[in-house]
DNA sequence: GTGAAAGCGCTAACAG
DNA sequence: CTGTTAGCGCTTTCAC
């Protein structure tokens, strides 16, 4: 395990020029920057970035903080961020909250405090205002996506309109009966987001001069069985069975058609089904979905991450730029039968 | 952001008992102790993890590297690492290869050897001789999970003798002309599980008496779209229709099953499925399946770990167990119909 | 352009 | 049981 000053000694320089040919930081001439990396490889030496997070207070690293692992949409945005962050060098230490309320004061008392990382990204999370307020008084940038924070810069669709179009998609092909799967009381706690997607969904029947109509909601967990069975309820309903069903998520918009499915229902003859996100499996299921593309949401917040963290960084456009959603057609919606 | 020198002064005492106090080593008296604690707590003080690290040389960060975050396998084992993690006070920095080879090769030869971690945990992933040369020169313990690595301790289920259970189960309901859906070449290369199950089901089969037939054979990807593919061409042989399957995951048995339904297939009246991971959705889809317990894989994989790096750490008598798998009957499978 | 030297914040002997 | 004192390996003024 060579340090900078057997490179030093190699090159036949001191460990502060070593540093500065390695790092970039502070000029060096040509010849020199050739010797020292000649030595480094030949040493096979690699910086401890313990030693040098200490000197520069920079870890290159950042948190990602996520409520889950196995849900298609924060594996996505993770992966994104994942990736961005590999290509700026950066590390991503995660922290999953799936194991409850103490394993989540925890993580914000304890292991983001340790001056571990440089920043972090919360995924789908509604972050308290102490929380909040503990990371940027040590002075951690945070940025969210998927779900808004008070007081913190945050990506996220807009949901409402997302909801508005899928509606609106339904309600242009004709159907006056529409039911709507959101999200339960514990989904609303972190995400949000089912709220704003009822929103836009009342919002567009407004619009077309129709009112929600309570016995056409139902609520799930955002899974397939969640789906499935409140999907099940809406089918069932002898006297006003929709004709179509918005979904708030594409998992629960599947478990929808495999409820019409096993109901006997054909879909989209019998219903129409249409869900968000473009998920995975949207297409296997011919699902008619408004995409958002975690990715690179996923991507953006570390985009933001860096502008912020080394600020001449070239600001990419896309900084405060809407995130794109757009209507993917596929088999699972059509005109109504009669 | 206060130091530790500040809560010694604050507490009226050396830096070092600081230290002491609130790390556990060394011995300190109630009294300091408390005094020293009531400081800290006051400034909101934390250790700084480099410094910290770098006086220690022990980084309280374990790297997980793994090759997909949306395959639900390695979701629940990282979720299960996470959480062993978490417990033990260490974080966990991800390395997620689904970039290429480049990433690969820049996370192996880069990242990994920052010495930013303690170790690391290795995820359904075949590393080369050189990369596990590296790492366990720099003194890095490896630990990999599903699927087996030269030089390594790795946890994983017998993928034989899982097939062959599974094998058994349908050929005890008395099955003879079963299909197998296994994994194609791409998958073969990092996962080498396919492979072992094919073993196993053909050991099964010739135990029975039976000897395997090509065509009964077709391979996926392990998803469920490409279990779906390869069901219907089972299925669509007009001359050899299976009445079962041993699909080698859950998501393609999963597939075997929307196939099955699309062709008009009962299940498991006309054709039974089973396969192996006891995926979330196996219940939903009602289908048999070896569970294996991913999670319980990512915890094994900490706690040996934390044995190799904290030598007193009592070693759970798990270390040496060979990992559980179990059959779950679900209703997918039965006697065939004839 | 390059070197010397002073830390970054903590831990671990070593004394006492 | 507690204080003193060297570093851990790198970066960064400040001189030259």
């Amino acid at each position: 395990m060579p340090g900078i000053n057997q490179v030093a000694q190699l090159a036949g320089v001191s460990t502060a020029t070593v540093s500065r040919a390695l790092s970039g930081n502070g000029h060096v001439s040509e010849t020199t920057r050739h010797r020292v990396r000649a030595a480094a490889r030949e040493l096979g030496y690699v910086v401890s970035s313990n030693a040098s997070s200490l000197a520069t207070g920079r870890m290159r690293n950042i948190g990602v903080v996520i409520p889950f692992l196995n849900r298609w949409y924060f594996g996505a945005v993770l992966e994104g961020a994942e990736q961005a962050l590999l290509r700026h060098g950066y590390d991503l230490t995660l922290y999953n909250l799936s194991g409850g309320e103490d394993q989540r004061t925890s993580v914000f008392e304890d292991f983001l405090l340790r001056k571990r990382v440089d920043a972090v990204i919360a995924i789908s999370l509604e972050l308290t205002g102490s929380e909040v307020e503990r990371l940027l008084t040590i002075n951690k940038p945070i940025v969210g996506v998927g779900g808004s924070i008070a007081g913190v810069r945050t990506l996220s669709i807009d949901d409402g309109a997302v909801a508005q179009l899928a509606t609106e998609h339904l309600l242009a092909l004709g159907h006056r009966t529409i039911g709507f799967i959101g999200g339960n009381r514990q989904s609303e706690m972190d995400f949000h987001v089912p709220s704003q997607r009822r929103g836009g969904f009342i919002a567009a029947l407004a619009d077309a001069g129709l009112t929600a109509d309570p016995e056409l909601f139902q609520s799930a967990d955002f899974t397939i069985p969640g789906g499935y069975a409140a999907a099940k309820q809406l089918f069932g309903n002898p006297r006003k069975r929709p004709t179509a069903v918005f979904a708030a998520s594409d998992e629960m918009a599947i478990g929808a058609i495999l409820a019409a499915r096993d109901l006997g229902l054909s879909v989209p003859d019998d219903v129409s089904i249409i869900g968000v996100d473009d998920h995975e499996l949207a297409e296997f299921f011919g699902l008619t979905s408004i995409a958002q593309f975690p990715a690179l949401q996923g991507e953006m917040a570390v985009d933001i991450l860096m502008d912020q963290l080394h600020p001449d960084h070239t600001a990419h456009a896309s900084s405060n730029t809407p995130l794109p959603f757009e209507l993917i057609v596929r088999s699972s919606t059509s005109r109504p039968k009669s």
